[in-house]
This record gives C-alpha cells, sequence and structure tokens, in this order.
DNA sequence: GCAGCCGTATAGATCGATCTAATTATTCCA
DNA sequence: TGGAATAATTAGATCGATCTATACGGCTGC
C-alpha cells in the first residue's frame, strides 16, 4: 500500500485501511490521513491542531471533525525531531526514597508540567556509575535540560560537571562546581540550631549522622562548628558522627554517642529522619529527650510533627527547593549562556518539644 | 551553508564548521558528519555505532575515531521516529511521597533501565485531572506503555481503563478492571495481623486508616471482616475508620478511637505511616502500646524497625511489586494482545514489640 | 483595469536516525 | 583464472511532524 497515493482517493482507501486496522495491524493515524480525509493539505492540518489562528473557521472545523472521527493522537516525538525541542527534563535524584527528595521531586515534577516539560526520572542510589549512565541517556534523548542532585562518593558529579557548557544543567540540594545551583542555606541553619539549643542550657552538643562528601553535610558541619565558637564553645571533631542518611544510621549512631566520655547532652541531627532514630536510641538507653536530652533535626518533614515528642527542627522546604531549581533550569533553557546563578532558601527554627530548657 | 554539498569538500568546510559552532552557533553533529569526516556512508556509521557485525575492523576504527574527534552524539529521539520505539514508559504515580510507592517507584525505575527504558514520571497527587493530563502527554510522546497506580476519588482510572486496548498498561498497588496488575493480597495480610492479634488475646480489634474508595483499602478491610468472622468475633462498622494513609491521619483517627464506648485494645492500621501517627497517639493518651494496646501496620517500611516500640507490620515488599509490575509491563509490551495477568503478591508478618501478649 | 495587499492554503524541504534492496569488493574453489 | 558465494558498503526511502517560501483568490484603491 503506497502512501502517496491514498491522498488521490481517499474514501475508498479509507475504508480498505480501517478494515486492515483491525484485523492485520493498526498503522498509526497520521496528519496526512487527517488532511486527506478533511481535503485539506498536511501543512494546514498540522495549522489546526497548533491552533495558529490564519486557518479559515469552515476548514478548522472540518479538520477538527476528521480528527476526531479517525481518532487521531499527536505524535510529539515527531514533531520534537522538527522543532529540536524534546519537551523532556531530566531528574536524576540519588535516593528518592528520602522524603525531602521525594518533596522536591514532587515540586519539581509539577513546576515542568506546567511548563509543558515531560520528566525523565533517574534515580542513582547515591551509585557514581549508575549517574553516569543515566545521564548519558538523558542526554542523548535528548533531554532539553537536566536537573541533578549529584551521588555523593568522589566530591563533585564528574559527569554532570563535564556536560556544563553543553547542555542546560542544574544542581540541588548539593553544589556542583559551576553549575547553577538551587539549595538551603546550610550553614545558616545548623547555626540557628546550635544556638537555639546553647540558649536553652545546652553546652555539650554533637553533630550526629551526613555524609562527610556531601557539601549539605559539609556546610551543616561548618555551621555548626561557627556556632559553637561564637558561643564560645570547643569544637571537638569526636563529636561529629558521621553516619549514612537514614533513621537506620541515626539509630546505629547513638552507640557511639554513648561511649564518648563526658558524654554530649545535646545532638544537631543530619536530617529529621536521621533525628527519629537518635530519639529512638536515645529513649531506649534510658534517657529523656526533650529535658534531659535535646534533639534537634533537619529538614521538617511532615512526620517531624508527628513524633513523640514533637521534633525541633529546621525549616528547610523541599517544596521550595524543587521549584527553584526548576525555575533556574526553565531560566537557562531559554538562556543557555547566561552566568550561572545560585538560589540559597534562608532555613527557619520550628521549635517543639525534643528540647526543652535543660533542667 | 547548504547541507548537501557539505560531503563533497570535506576538510575544507569541517574546519569553516569548526570555527562556526564556537563563534555562532553549535550545530549539531550528526551521522552525517560523521560519514563525511570517515569517508563512509551515513548507513555504514549507523552500522557502527549500533555494533553490526557486519563492518570490516579498519572501516569500524576510522568511524569510531571521526565520532570521538567530532564530539558525535547519538539522538535516539530520531531514531525513535524510524524504528517506531521510543524507548520511554510512563510512571504514573498517586503519590510519590509515600515510602510505599517510593520504594516501588524506584524498583520499577531499576529494571526498566535494565530493559533499556526511560521512565518518564507522573506524579498525580491523587488528583484526577492531573492523572488525565499525564496520561495524555505520555501517550502523545508516545511512550511504549504506562505503569500506573491510579489516584482515588471515584473508583477506578477512567482515563486508564479507555487506554486498555491502544497501549500497553499496567496497574499497580490499585485495581483496574481490564488491567493488567500487580498488587499485594492485602485480605491475606489483614488476616494475618488480626489472627495474630486474636491469638494473643486482643479481641476488641479497630481497622485504622484508609480511604474507602482504594482498592487496596477494600481488600484489606475484607480480610479483617474474614478473620474477624472465622475467629467468632463481631465485625462492627464503627470500628473502621478512615483517613488519610499519612501519619497525621493515623493520629487524628486516634481521637475517635477513643471515642467508642467498648474501647478497642489493638488496631490494624492501613499503613505504617498510619500506624507510627497511631502509636504516638496512643502513647500520648497514656496508653501502652505493646501490652495494654496492640498495633500493627502494614508495609513494613524502614522505619518500622526503628520506631519505638518496633512496629509489628505485615511485609508487603514494595520493591518486589515495583519489580513484578514492570516485569508485566515488558511482558506486555512484547506480546500486546496477549490475556490480562495480574501478580499477587503474599505477605508475610513480622512481629516486633508493638502488639506483645495482653496482659 | 491593474497594481498591491490581505487572508488562506499548500508543496516541498527538513529534523537525524534506520531500513530495504541493491551494488560493489573480496574470497573461495573448481 | 573465471565465476559463484560471501562480505562490506551504500543510495534512497522512510518515520510524522513543522517550517519556509510560494501560490492563489478576492478585495481595495487609484
Amino acid at each position: 500500500m503506497d502512501r502517496s497515493t491514498r491522498q488521490s482517493s481517499i474514501s475508498f482507501l479509507l475504508a480498505l485501511d480501517l478494515l486492515y486496522m483491525d484485523a492485520v495491524q493498526k498503522r498509526r493515524v497520521t496528519l496526512l490521513d487527517i488532511a486527506a480525509d478533511a481535503g485539506v493539505s498536511r501543512a494546514t492540518a498540522s495549522l489546526v491542531i497548533r491552533n495558529v489562528p490564519s486557518v479559515a473557521e469552515t476548514t478548522r472545523k472540518r479538520v477538527l471533525r476528521s480528527i476526531k472521527r479517525l481518532g487521531y493522537v499527536y505524535h510529539s516525538g515527531a514533531a520534537s525531531l522538527r522543532t529540536q525541542r524534546s519537551n523532556a527534563v531530566g531528574l536524576i535524584v540519588s535516593d528518592i526514597t528520602n522524603p525531602f527528595f521525594a518533596e522536591a521531586s514532587v515540586a519539581i515534577e509539577e513546576r515542568l508540567a506546567a511548563a509543558n516539560y515531560v520528566t525523565l526520572l533517574g534515580n542513582t542510589s547515591e551509585d557514581r556509575a549508575k549517574e553516569d549512565r543515566v545521564l548519558k541517556t538523558m542526554r542523548e534523548f535528548p533531554a532539553q535540560g537536566i536537573l541533578i542532585c549529584p551521588a555523593l562518593e568522589g566530591n563533585a558529579s564528574g559527569g554532570a560537571s563535564a556536560l556544563a557548557g553543553q547542555l542546560p544543567i542544574v544542581a540541588f540540594a548539593r553544589r556542583v562546581p559551576g553549575l547553577d545551583y538551587a539549595g538551603v542555606d546550610n550553614a545558616q541553619g545548623a547555626q540557628l540550631a546550635v544556638e537555639h539549643l546553647y540558649q536553652l542550657g545546652y553546652h555539650q552538643i554533637a553533630f550526629i549522622g551526613g555524609n562527610p562528601n556531601s557539601s549539605a553535610s559539609q556546610e551543616r558541619v561548618e555551621g555548626y562548628q561557627r556556632a559553637l565558637t561564637r558561643s564560645g564553645l570547643q569544637f571537638d571533631p569526636l563529636l561529629v558522627i558521621a553516619s549514612a542518611p537514614t533513621r537506620r544510621g541515626g539509630y546505629e549512631s547513638v552507640q557511639k554517642l554513648l561511649q564518648i566520655e563526658d558524654r554530649p547532652t545535646a545532638a544537631l541531627c543530619f536530617n529529621d529522619v536521621v533525628a527519629l532514630g537518635v530519639i529512638e536510641a536515645i529513649q531506649l538507653a534510658g534517657l529523656k529527650v526533650g529535658a534531659g536530652f535535646g534533639v534537634i533535626g533537619f529538614n521538617n518533614i511532615p512526620d517531624a510533627a508527628y513524633s513523640l515528642p514533637g521534633l525541633t527542627t529546621i525549616d528547610t522546604s523541599p517544596r521550595q527547593l524543587g521549584d527553584a531549581a526548576a525555575e533556574l533550569l526553565l531560566k537557562r533553557i531559554e538562556q543557555p549562556d547566561s552566568p550561572t546563578r545560585s538560589i540559597i532558601l534562608q532555613p527557619r527554627l520550628i521549635v517543639r518539644e525534643s528540647c526543652r530548657a535543660r533542667t
């Protein structure tokens, strides 16, 4: 069946086609079919589906009727090839199982969808090799831009850095040298937390959790240290206990914490999930979270409000973060050669019951 | 600059091109450029990048060198158009913020990536309108198949059902009539839980959480009811308390629970997150979770092991679920006309401390 | 009556790959 | 050494849309 002859003997071949569709194979209905059916050219049909105003009302109606009648489905892949815009953006997350990233991802997906982009998801599970694979796939797709929270291990995303000039790409939550960045003022957040603890009378403060490779962790430790110094307290590297950023990580860190002589009276945790693990373990050890032992988290995930005791934490609003990151990327797609930008969100202290005035 | 003339006067124009690339605009390097540079045809270049063996070793090397030299990037979008395979699959989740779905999504993304598919993410936030929009976008993309956990509100995904014949599509975690389905034997899980409670001496058992519109919830309530009956207990609709499937939902449900005369002594919760909320609220009310009041969750999320007390729960292995769902979809993409299939995973009881023998 | 213009419609080239069918090089064996 | 068999290569069509440049009919105004 020769495609180019179809236009000439419209209705006859159409009937044939419909028969074939059910019996042999469902051939895709294309603009050419629509054009033939409506008695216009491919070009005109294209104008109609794109809502270009220069089409006479009567023809538009006729084309729309054909579209409905034949069950036409738009093929954006084909359009992408011609327009050179795939309307796809890659979202690379180190661990979408982490509530903070999950929230941020939702915000990103929403913002992108609103701007008419499809989100390509890649979860790296903190694995650099997987990250490189995903990056490659997305670039070849080709995605019009990429949002990435780089996997840890090593200090920066080599793959992502390398693409910097070639593809709009924005880092979020973790810095990558040379890239646009949306993040939280981690140092400031940690500082707020430590000052709060200090004012309540906690003077032996540990920092629990976080991977030393992550910029987020580095910045938080930095703020922690700065606040200690400003309050006239001594910074002791032994009080910084690294762990996986999970509940389990927090739980297990407490064992180390309890072995320290001159045992800490409070802990600033890398994030809320870690903090919840710390709380369980501390309580299990017979200490009283809230009065005897102060705990502060980071991120203010929904669960934080419903733990017992309620978790005092630093709000970092992942949704805003995701929104900001998506916004940065959209801007960069528009202007690929603009200078790199950063958006740093200011965190807030949320006071609950997990650290009250020390008795 | 005429594209078709380029092939004839290779090196001269190439030099020009490179100059232009930096200065004016970076034109994409295509297979035609590679072919010209390597002194072969477009077709041969294509054979090389696809690793087709029928290419002489010397030409292969020559082409590969050109690819590297010109910095060629494969364009799968163009290939998709020709091969009619986009290598993209849509993943539509009602709420990826829910740890259960997050885990399942990770497994899905991994399985799809292994099969060389890109995952298009759509988060519906339980919003049917958003769901329809996402479905449309993905169908037009065009995705080769779709994995969907339909949004609630109404009882079935109208949009998804409608696409059943036209596009490979698999439902997971929540049933959709007429579609392939990967899910958990919810009734069986609930039954295990109730039997466990009964044997430990809890005879006044409530069911907390879950949206009556979700098939998962319906099935769990069904199993709950069946187990009660088998154990010779009375089913009381008042003991079934609906709520959002969140920590907050569980927390708030406890208020209603405590107002019931002849107050329940145990609760089977719709999921672990709800259960954690229930535990907090119950403890706040001065009851003792574990001995005085039994709580069982559903899903066995990582947090369940680290709550205090450890949460007895029904393991539903979201990763396996995601894996099974992806598997179903891949099979259906291969054989679009095969009869619909279901994979129902069998849950296991995980005993921890949140319900011990009733004292 | 004719140039000029506006509103519509369209033919044909194009995006960047792959596929088909045919062509050219090379090898092998009688 | 000739001719068949096999290996390697390629021209041109194709996927399904959009874009550019042009054509055409009708209307205005001088």
